[in-house]
RNA sequence: CGGGAUGUAGCUCAGCUGGUUAGAGCGCCACACUGAUAAUGUGGAGGUCGGAGGUUCAAGUCCUCCCAUCCCGACCA
């Protein structure tokens, strides 16, 4: 048997038969079945949700997730990965609607709920094979064959149990939450709703600016210095409806704001007034600051004077009087002055008026600091009762059917052309004002001296699409866990997971941690998981179920009760966890809503018609994927934590967070504890892939093309997977010409020779210290590259991994050892040096394979199994299956890594010399000289002189111990050493030193010790404080590099020549013999045309050139052989003619 | 508006705890090397390390502010 050799590398191809060999051999289950008793790697796989096609972005996630399982399944880990899907929620839902061609307010009317649901069940799974056949092509090994499925009985039944658990302990709650909302279709509005085109429009507001007088207390007495009048804070409202509900005030924390004596502009009446310094210009002309103090109201320039400026945190906590005091809030501490990160000084005054009802920053701002709220307007959007003169007006004019009535009129009118545009807006306009109670409410305020200014004002509005009025932002019964009340401990908890990269952690996710609100549960929608909760009609009686058999028990309470008539899952056998008996039972609506259940005081109870948020249905995965704790209670304990998951960032605040939340508030403890949150995939400009832009990369049609071990090589490698990864076939190309390229055709070099000297790896190891040293180098950079791949690997850094093994590949394994040791390989005894050779790069070509596995899996199997199939040497019948190799510190040798190092660098520095003196490479030198000031060059020199003479093609090397006057020296300083020591006058003695001169640095070199005077300071320099270096000899072809200085002697004797032309010879022949297809081992008979210039190469190279051409014999011919292939060739600028016969 | 990330050569990226000529690959030009090579070597062009301050003997690296791009979230009182 034989290694097998190829004629090109094809990835695309070798992905289809290693794929083929994976199945046919069951090599996936064999990998799990190897480790099934090991210590379990706890890997969980975020659910994607199959109702759309995957997109490149997907192969980069599942690439981070397959490789870390791979690496640590070969590190003897039994790694369970089970797929799962998310089935719920609205991308299904809007899906269905457009294939249907309904909208939400049609569910029930025009399909039964039922019906929708089927649809969403079916269609949420639509591109499950697609998913399928991706996650097979890129090699992404997770068990399709049983996936958790978010829709199934059993999944809903575990997330039942623990929305039971959270509410046994106090953690859900019902409350209220700000939603858009439209009074008029009498619904709450989503945000994809107002999201819809058109949505934003622009209406006309009456805004104010009114005055909030300020209580005099211990609290505020600093305000009052200086004042003689009242003290009022300003807050511009655009909704002055809401300031009958208003309830506090909100300033910015680092906010400025002045203290300003002035007047009411309307009343005329002396006042002061507090708002943003950055806004006073808004409100006051610079004429009014030097205006004598006197004001009539209707004067035109206001006088003012700034008494004092606070921050807004000195004004935090100061108390005010109501606006209008008609009702006060139930509960809180109302009536404050509070800070809000939403402050602004774009607009207004630079103080917010919050009326919590009506603006999700004010509730959030006003739950933060105990202040209740007030609802004075009902749903229809109209106040309520017992707010006065205000009472059963709408908040806004559009609301008004007189409004409706009469604007029609005047657009008919508009319409027929009985006026014209201006006209039409300006009655419009009036009828809008008409019945504008925000009119009313300013006026009312201008009336009692509480108005400081008052404007129309045009913004951009959202309209609820169904009715095309503007919305409300109104409170909306809701379901919350109670997130916050367990902060600290999610926030300690996260400290102590590993996040990859770490600033996502700490920042984006623990940021977010901090500012955390109570989780909003409830989804009003179908297709998702039902909230189990039944309430009596008072709303005083609640029951939460946790389990089918629990549901099942109060049905038939129920029906015993003669609330429900039938069971409607009487089929259903509690405890019974088999499949089919589970398939008996479905809790979705419309199901669960006709379940009507009985008080304990004997009322019946409804079902709260909510969902919960889709975002819950995944972060308890960990256990319901397990069903648990219905079933699988051991596994799960097994299970839990994650030792690791990976998905894209945009999971920090869902996936991420849900999974830390619900394992923090159920099971006290991380849900994770190696997380890596990868960044997107943008095209090759950097911008985001979009259908609409047309530059979204098709996963498939790249992965046939360039096969996936290069895809998923180029997505680990170009830059680190949390940053945003520019996506460009181009480096992908890269990737395969320069890596792969390179390692193809270091195993091909490989399976060539060995096949030819037939090695199998059947002789034993040659002992690493017999080993020539070219060999125990390359092998101690291997043993150096295990280790790097394990650390960075261990760290969940596999662009560093990938990195590292490429570098070794291609520069140290393929441009250096194979190059410099090819000889090695072709002719010659196959003696224990060859031997050696082939020992070495069989091993490094194993390694690096079973290093590669994880992020190119396909490849990866591809070398190992050419090179074990030969040798056997491993029982493991895929790369997969081994043990991931282990460093071997003997092995690894510094010393040895920096001679060769050494070597590279005169090597390069000789060969840069050469191309200045224009000498080619074959054409041989005498020597090189290398001055040495310091031992230690000589000793590394020497250690590898063989291997810089014939990579440089030079007789010898010679080494100047006495240098002076030979070389010209510069000291350097050693600026780690010498700043801490001198400080300040670092800077004087590297620039004396720059001065000293030749004699200078002889002597301090030969005393060990200098000193100089700096202002008039005396420093003692010792010689490892400073960097002698050799800069030129003069007369001589120099380079130097840091510490080492190389020259070349230039000088051709005739001898050179002509070993020279020898090899220009052998070059021609060799290309010859390629040109006319002959095999490597093929004799010839060689003939030159006799000329003056080959003569003397010929004479004295002739065995020489023999031996390389594998030339039986060599001839100098005055004329052309007949029948014998002929060809010109240049040698040193002649032209002459050789020919080649192959002998049979 | 808030939180986060990023900004180094035309492009993609390195640059560890601050230490003095800022690197690599790709691309471009020129020359060379090669009986494994789709490679490789050498030279050239290309950088005010996003900007401005500051700390320090010394800043791409630490601090502050600003700008640009991107992500997430909120929202306009």
């Amino acid at each position: 048997m034989k290694f097998a050799e190829y004629k090109q590398l094809n990835l695309p191809e070798i992905n289809k038969e290693v794929l083929k060999y994976w199945k046919e051999n069951n090599t996936f289950r064999k990998s799990l079945n190897l480790r099934e008793n090991n210590e379990p790697f706890v890997f969980y796989e975020g659910p994607p949700s199959a109702n759309g096609r995957p997109g490149i972005h997907h192969v980069l996630s599942r690439t981070i997730k397959d490789l870390f399982c791979r690496y640590k399944t070969m590190q003897g880990y039994y790694v369970e990965r089970k797929a799962g899907w998310d089935t719920h929620g609205l991308p299904v839902e809007l899906q269905v609607e457009k294939k249907l061609g309904i909208n939400k307010y049609e569910i029930g009317e025009k399909i039964s709920v039922e019906e929708y649901n089927r649809h969403c069940k079916h269609d949420v799974m639509q591109y499950t094979d697609v998913w399928e056949e991706l996650t097979e092509l890129m090699g992404y090994w997770v068990d399709l064959d049983d996936p958790y499925i978010t829709y199934e009985p059993k999944y809903i039944e575990s997330l039942w149990w623990a929305l039971k658990e959270l509410y046994k302990r106090g953690l859900l709650y019902k409350g209220y939450t700000i939603q858009p909302f439209s009074p008029a279709a009498g619904t709450a509005l989503s945000s994809h709703e107002l999201n819809l085109p058109g949505c934003y429009r622009d209406i006309k507001d009456v805004t104010g600016v009114a005055m909030f007088k300020v209580k005099r207390d211990d609290r505020s007495e600093f305000l009052f210095r200086d004042v003689d009048t009242d003290l009022y804070i300003l807050a511009w409202t655009t909704t002055p409806w809401t300031l009958l509900s208003n309830t506090a005030l909100a300033v910015g924390e680092k906010i400025v704001y002045q203290k300003i004596r002035t007047f009411n502009p309307y009343t005329g009446e002396p006042v002061t007034v507090i708002l943003a310094t950055d806004l006073v210009p808004d409100y006051f002309k610079p004429e009014g600051a030097e205006a004598e103090m006197k004001y009539n109201p209707g004067d035109k320039v206001l006088p003012w004077r700034v008494l004092g400026e606070y921050t807004g945190k000195e004004l935090s906590g100061v108390r005010y009087e109501q606006l209008f005091p008609y009702k006060q809030p139930d509960e809180g501490d109302a009536f404050r002055v509070v800070i809000g990160d939403f402050v602004s000084t774009d607009e207004g005054t630079g103080i917010v008026h919050i009326a919590p009802s009506f603006g999700a920053d004010d509730m959030r701002v006003a739950k933060q600091n105990g202040i209740g709220a007030l609802t004075l307007v009902s749903e229809r959007g109209k106040f309520v009762d017992g707010v006065g003169e205000f009472s059963g007006r709408f908040v806004r004019p559009e609301y008004e059917q007189g409004y409706d009535r009469e604007t029609k009129e005047i657009e008919e009118k508009y319409a027929r052309g009985e006026i014209n545009q201006r006209q039409y807006e300006k009655e419009k306009d009036k009828i809008a004002d008409k019945y504008n109670v925000n009119i009313d409410i300013v006026v009312k305020l201008k009336k009692e001296g509480k108005l400081f200014k008052s404007e129309k004002y045009t913004h951009s509005y959202p309209h609820c699409w169904r009715t095309d009025k503007p919305i409300l932002y109104y409170p909306i019964e809701a379901w919350f866990i109670r997130t916050t009340d367990r902060k600290e401990r999610m926030i300690a908890l996260n400290q102590t997971i590993n996040w990859q990269p770490p600033s996502t952690g700490q920042g984006r996710f623990g940021e977010w941690l901090k500012n955390m609100v109570d989780w909003n549960l409830s989804r009003t929608r179908y297709w998702g998981t039902p909230l189990p909760v039944w309430v009596t009609d008072d709303g005083k009686e609640v029951k939460v179920i946790g389990s089918y058999q629990e549901l099942i028990r109060e049905i038939e309470k129920a029906v015993e009760a003669g609330v429900m008539k039938e069971n409607p899952f009487k089929d259903f056998v509690p405890g019974d966890m088999s499949k089919e008996n589970y398939e008996k039972i479905d809790v979705h609506r419309p199901y669960v809503d006709r379940i009507v259940l009985v008080s304990d005081s004997g009322k019946p109870m409804k079902r709260e018609e909510f969902l919960i948020d889709v975002w819950f249905d995944s972060g308890a995965m960990p256990f319901a994927q397990q069903h648990y704790p219905f079933e699988n209670q051991e596994k799960f304990k097994r299970y839990f934590p994650a030792d690791f998951i990976a998905e894209g960032v945009d999971q920090t605040r869902g996936w991420f967070y849900t999974l830390h939340a619900l394992a923090t508030m159920l099971f006290d403890s991380v849900a994770y504890k190696n997380v890596v949150s990868n960044g997107l995939v943008l095209d090759a400009n950097g911008e985001k892939m979009s259908k609409r832009k047309g530059n979204v990369v098709d996963p498939f049609e790249a992965m046939d093309k360039y096969g996936a071990d290069a895809i998923r090589w180029y997505m680990m490698t170009v830059s680190p997977p949390w940053e945003n990864l520019k996506f460009d076939l181009k480096g992908v190309e890269e990737v395969i010409r320069k890596f792969f390229g390179t390692l193809y055709n270091t195993y091909n070099f490989f399976a060539l020779y060995a096949n030819i000297d037939g090695f199998k790896y059947a002789e034993k190891d040659i002992p690493y210290q017999q080993r020539p040293e070219f060999d125990r180098w390359i092998l101690s950079l291997l043993n150096s590259l295990i280790k790097e791949v394990h650390d960075s690997l261990d760290r969940y850094d596999p662009t560093h991994a990938g990195r590292a093994i490429q570098k070794f590949v291609i520069d140290d394994l393929s441009n250096w050892y194979v190059r410099l040791n090819r000889k090695r390989f072709w002719g010659g005894e196959y003696d224990n040096d060859k031997i050696s050779a082939y020992q070495t790069l069989y091993t490094a070509l194993e390694t690096v394979a079973m290093l590669m596995a994880p992020l190119a899996p396909f490849y990866a199997e591809r070398i190992y199994q050419d090179l074990n199939k030969v040798t056997g040497r491993r029982s493991g019948e895929s790369v997969h299956l081994l043990d991931f190799p282990h460093a071997d510190e003997s092995m690894i040798d510094k010393d040895l890594e920096g001679k060769m190092e050494v070597a590279q660098r005169i090597s390069s520095m000789v060969l840069s010399l050469r191309r200045q003196a224009k000498i080619k490479v074959r054409q041989p030198l005498a020597k090189i000289l290398i001055p040495v000031i310091d031992s230690k060059i000589e000793e590394q020199v020497n250690a590898v002189k063989d291997i810089i003479l014939s990579e440089v093609n030079v007789k010898e090397v010679e080494f100047i111990k006495d240098t002076t006057g030979v070389v010209v020296k510069k000291i350097k300083p050693d600026y780690k050493k010498l700043g801490r020591k001198l400080g300040k006058l670092m800077k004087n003695v590297a620039q004396a030193l720059a001065q000293m001169s030749q004699e200078d640095i002889n002597k301090f070199e030969a005393e060990g010790k200098w000193t100089f005077d700096i202002d008039g300071q005396t420093v003692e320099l010792s010689l490892d404080e400073v960097e002698i270096i050799t800069e030129d000899m003069p007369g001589w072809m120099v380079k130097t590099e840091g510490k080492y200085t190389v020259a070349l002697d230039v000088t051709i004797t005739d001898e050179l020549r002509n070993e020279g032309i020898a090899r220009e010879l052998v070059n021609r022949i060799q290309n010859f013999r390629k040109e006319l297809d002959l095999n490597l081992t093929d004799r010839i008979l060689v003939f030159v045309e006799n000329k003056p210039l080959v003569r003397g190469a010929i004479e004295s190279h002739a065995d020489y050139i023999k031996n390389q051409t594998l030339a039986r014999s060599l001839e100098l011919v005055d004329s052309p052989i007949d029948g014998y292939p002929k060809k010109d060739v240049e040698v040193y600028d002649e032209t002459l003619y050789i020919q080649i016969q192959k002998l049979n």
